[in-house]
DNA sequence: TATTGTTATACTCTATAACTATA
DNA sequence: TATAGTTATAGAGTATAACAATA
């Protein structure tokens, strides 16, 4: 077989491996949003609220999400019309706090658990499926930068 | 250890898998925008210019997009506008398809390369690596439904 | 009557730019 | 001068509803 061959088998390998990894994250992405509609929170709300430590400054949620800081304050306002957060003053003056509320805290609390429970890797496989997929999830992510553990 | 906290170990556990394959995915789209961009074709373009094989009824293609029959009216247009594709009269007469033209048949060869080359689990895992992940992936995926082998 | 594609319209998500108040 | 949050506005991406043609 020449080189050439096996390169296009070797891209064409690739290939499929990335489209069932889109596929994965396809039913993960409709996974999180099954799960989330029961609390009647739209997607990115609920994202925002489960990144969002129990608090955190509104800079640093933007930059968790990779998103813009007006667009925090945006999903702030949604958040704290439901009850879920409050602004609280920073040290610096200049800085807002998004802290949870005890409502906040509690749902956080029922939201995250119903996640994990519903959670792919939980349903389609068994311990040692798990453990052999982690240290091969940890080399795709790389080291790059973020890793942003997201708080939930 | 009692159950209770076998359990609570367990989600804990799932979590963080989930979030893992959650920044996967999250790399695994910024490398299709990024391979995608050189050629021109916004990212919902290009994921649509790709599922078509070389010819489908524009309903299969929201099917496969999982998306309405009015948001393929759109992307066709968008795909003619630029010579990738045209609409041919189908069997049925109401059916149209959408066939990929010269120069879209060409794009797509380039296209297709060029994301293969790019991919993540190209770049980050070996052979044995990527042997393990397969049938992992496959597990997750399930044989549900679609799997809509999309045809890059 | 049910289905295909189209049109017009509207909604959601998110960014950009300009602004205020601190630092 | 630079940074945090806000406001107003705009754009991309996508859906809904009503419609014409065909089955």
């Amino acid at each position: 077989m020449s080189e050439r061959d096996e390169r296009e088998i070797r891209l064409g390998e690739a290939r499929r491996l990335s489209q069932l990894l889109i596929c994965v994250a396809e039913q993960a992405k409709a996974g999180f949003a099954a799960a989330v509609a029961p609390f009647g929170l739209p997607v990115p709300l609920a994202r925002a609220f489960l990144t969002l430590g129990s608090s955190a400054p509104m800079r640093d949620l933007a930059d968790r999400l990779a998103c813009d800081r007006s667009y925090v304050t945006s999903l702030a306002d949604q958040l704290e019309e439901r009850g879920l957060v409050a602004r609280v003053p920073g040290d610096d003056r200049r800085v807002k706090l998004l802290a949870l509320t005890e409502a906040g805290e509690e749902l956080r609390e029922r939201m995250s658990t119903a996640l994990a429970e519903q959670a792919l890797v939980l349903r389609r496989l068994d311990d040692a499926d798990r453990a052999a997929l982690a240290p091969l999830l940890e080399k795709l992510v790389g080291d790059d930068e973020a890793g942003a553990p997201a708080g939930w």
